[in-house]
DNA sequence: TTGAAAGCGATACCAG
DNA sequence: CTGGTATCGCTTTCAA
């Protein structure tokens, strides 16, 4: 414990022997270098004694491999998020790779930061939910060779894997769902953002709507935080709710600002305004009267990001790039109480 | 960009200069070692140049130093944990620690063995919220001489540095609330488990209940998985309810099950039964009625943590285990609808 | 003001 | 089968 500190190269010292046969033994390459089993033995009883653990830096300088992914989403508090974090953590570490996760919060500057950092720790790969405006750091990213899988968000002109949902035809069929009901007066809120699953799902509800002959009504709300966007929410629905008579909103958060909203001004769902968001949320199953969602497939997600990340780790860097995926997943509808005429 | 990949050296040897002026530069020693304002200039525009990134492996193998944190919690898709991580992670972002996570499930093998891949990488301290059993690995951890934070739980003879809240007189008094509402038949849901927040829970429940003459009535979950929580807790129910006017929940989730086994049931809250929970959540401000709970100052335990934290890393090993800190929080109680009488 | 060289702790090539 | 040694990329005395 006290004196040299433990490494390689005094355990090599002190059992007589050179590094490198050490080395070999605690990769377990014992075997194919046809280390004598009593050197063995006796490298790995002494290592077990005083408790060696080779250090992972230095290992990694040398190999340039770190077993490390970086996983960056927009917040890491948001269930959508952590969830997936979870699984993708869960799946990296049957395959001895650790996860190393951060918020992005959205903002394209602090997004390039991580990377840069990420860089500087020579992470082996990544996959991103990317803030807009980061396109250029990530084609950068791409070209150094490094995998890099791009989750829940399209970038144009990006060359890389993706893992999406259908947003569009979600909301498209969520939306129809309303019309089939005998709704006719339905609004679409979301955030005032370029983000593409945000125009997706705006786009999905514009064609149901004008496939139908009927006018949108779309509210775009300031992202600032989140006190405020509920004032937002809050004097829109004050103005309209006399005209609306359904909303679908884009994402979970927003529609529990919507449910604040909606309690306060005394309407009743689905009475007087029926109710879908888009990304279930344990509360919609919960709230009186449940909320109908669209559920994104979380398990799913993860499983292709990671494994579409782990394919291309093996590879080397002239092949990182080739082939890149574009994997689209399909969302659950989940209808509830929240919009039965 | 091909060729000689960027190091140090390679950019020593471009500009005919030595490494050392380099690293000078790149560290801001340039005043300090009174390099020539040109030289500085001619190094800066050239690593601009060629985007270059000093490599942080090399840079933590030499100085010992990661600028890394690692952050255990339980599971990173409760939001009480990601909570904590987001403010964690801002706050050590601030003073240029990186924090990495991970979720220990209450899974004391995995716990080890996370805490030992941090060795091998050598963060420079830890914030742990500790399974059972984790004792002997955690003091190993502490006489290794890096910081260590430990969170939400106490473990019993280990000297560190502890952020835990007042479970037992939060739920005393929560538990007081019910009684002096002129509830009496009063049941405490909890978890099987030895962690030493739920047993003080349990504790401040049993005083409570004691102190006022009444009888305690205790359900243990088993730990397992969710939906064979939410089993026993209907069957307990079912057979209870009768005899049961309210009920305290050790933890948010198991509140969520009980809401769910109360509402098949067709138990109305608060007439039939009341409800307090422990950990407060968004789901319980939205539910109809709003259940009361007891919130836990998220931002306040991240904040000392980390506070915490960073103060010790600037010590050198010899210093880091003086004086342990004990630091011990107040929770807020949260009355809402759902134990009005 | 700047540079040479040692060394952090591992791996990997080349010998023997 | 095992060992010597260069090397990964950087920091940091010590000298000049």
């Amino acid at each position: 414990m006290v004196g040299k500190k433990t490494s390689i190269t005094s355990i090599a010292k002190h059992l007589g022997i050179s590094t490198t046969t050490i080395s070999f033994v605690l990769n377990g390459k014992a075997q194919e270098k046809r280390i004598s089993d009593q050197l063995v033995k006796k490298v790995l009883d002494y290592v077990e004694e005083i408790d060696y653990k080779p250090n992972a830096l230095a290992r990694s300088l040398r190999t340039g491999k770190s077993n490390t992914i970086a996983l960056i989403v927009e917040d890491i508090s948001f269930p959508f998020f952590s969830a997936i974090a979870k699984e993708i953590e869960a799946k990296a570490y049957k395959s001895g790779y650790k996860i190393i996760y951060s918020s992005t919060e959205n903002d394209t500057a602090k997004t390039e930061e991580l990377i840069e950092i990420y860089q500087e720790k020579h992470v082996d790969g990544y996959i991103i939910v990317p803030p807009t405006g980061i396109q250029a750091k990530i084609v950068e990213l791409c070209a150094s060779g490094k995998p890099v899988v791009v989750l829940d968000r399209y970038l144009e002109g990006v060359q890389t894997d993706y893992v999406l949902v259908n947003n569009d035809e979600s909301v498209y069929s969520a939306t129809k769902y309303l019309i089939d009901q005998g709704y006719k007066n339905i609004a679409f809120i979301t955030l005032n953002s370029l983000q593409s699953q945000m125009l997706d799902r705006l786009s999905g509800y514009e064609k149901a709507i004008l496939d139908n002959n009927l006018t949108p009504i779309i509210q775009k709300l300031t992202p600032a935080g989140r006190l405020e966007r509920e004032k937002e929410l809050l004097s829109f629905l004050e103005k309209k709710c006399s005209s609306i008579e359904a909303i679908v909103f884009s994402t979970n958060y927003i529609c529990v600002g919507g449910l604040k909203a909606i309690k306060q001004l005394g309407l009743r769902i689905p009475e007087d305004i029926a109710v879908v968001s888009f990304d279930d949320y344990e509360l919609f199953e919960m709230y009186s009267p449940a909320i109908t969602s669209i559920a994104q497939p979380i398990e799913a997600i993860s499983e292709n990001a990671i494994n579409l990340l782990l394919s291309r780790l093996g590879k080397k860097a002239s092949e990182v790039s080739q082939n890149p995926q574009k994997i689209i997943l399909s969302t659950t509808f989940v209808p509830r109480d929240s919009c039965t005429k």
